[in-house]
DNA sequence: TTATCACTTAGAGTTAACTCTAAGTCAAGC
DNA sequence: GCTTGACTTAGAGTTAACTCTAAGTGATAA
């Protein structure tokens, strides 16, 4: 089973200009052509791209995944490689979840403080104060 | 207590010109200046730009900060509108989480199977069918 | 009082990641 | 045989978010 550049980018969620600016940017090394010349996809393209758009989707720079992708180009010797880069990655992965639960809990103080009927009468005060204090 | 663009800059960790770019850009509705033309932040104008990164470090465009920043400027009454952004916000993130979560899964399986001996023999076999066929 | 330094402005330049245009090719259907 | 439609290319254009430059101002130090 094969797939054309439209089916992939809508398995995606991509547009098909941006698998090919993907190809272009050297970061999709196995897609091959059919006589026609087009682009055609078999089910190792599918899960390369499935672990691009995983890296992409973590935050991980196109110019990274470029990295990555001409190890993975250059041969299985460079499997070890591969993997520091991924075990590096997981862990900026992590932090990106830690520091999105500890903005999370400022943004929920910030929605109780609004909810608390006590801090509205509050803010109608300060408002007040502050609008003397700086006309 | 105030503070210079410089020592607000260093605090969050931004330079001086994104500071300005912010202002700029009306999401730094109470900052004021000194007799010299300076800008001078107070500790409401610190706590203002705590969010502001907050609500930036967590994917929220800056044009929905500024429109955040303009219920602000617009006075008490917006509080529910403000809360709403927020609660929204709050889902989006929550949101994040959850697909970096899913994503971090398929990074740590890929790390797994390079881990593995096992699926590096196999890998050595695969690629040699893969030079053959694409060969 | 002259130099230095931190700030000011408007506006130009940069970067990443697309996004699209124009012109052309190829296979299928009428 | 001719049109239609999906693909191809190179390269230009777009957007967000900075990032910097040039020219100028005002306060402090030698």
């Amino acid at each position: 089973m094969t797939y054309t550049i439209t089916e992939v980018a809508a398995k995606f969620g991509l547009s098909a200009y941006t698998i090919r600016y993907y190809d272009k940017a050297g970061i999709l090394p196995f897609v091959r052509r059919n006589q026609a010349g087009n682009r055609q996809f078999d089910e190792v393209d599918v899960d390369w791209l499935r672990l691009v758009c995983c890296l992409k989707n973590t935050g991980m720079a196109l110019k990274d995944i470029k990295a990555y992708s001409d190890l993975a180009r250059q041969g299985s010797d460079t499997g070890a490689a591969r993997q520091a880069m991924l075990r590096q990655h997981k862990q900026a992965v992590l932090q990106q979840i830690a520091d999105l639960q500890a903005n999370l809990e400022l943004i929920e103080t910030k929605i109780d403080f609004y909810a608390d009927p006590q801090n509205k009468a509050l803010m109608d005060h300060l408002k007040e104060l502050e609008q003397q204090h700086r006309a």
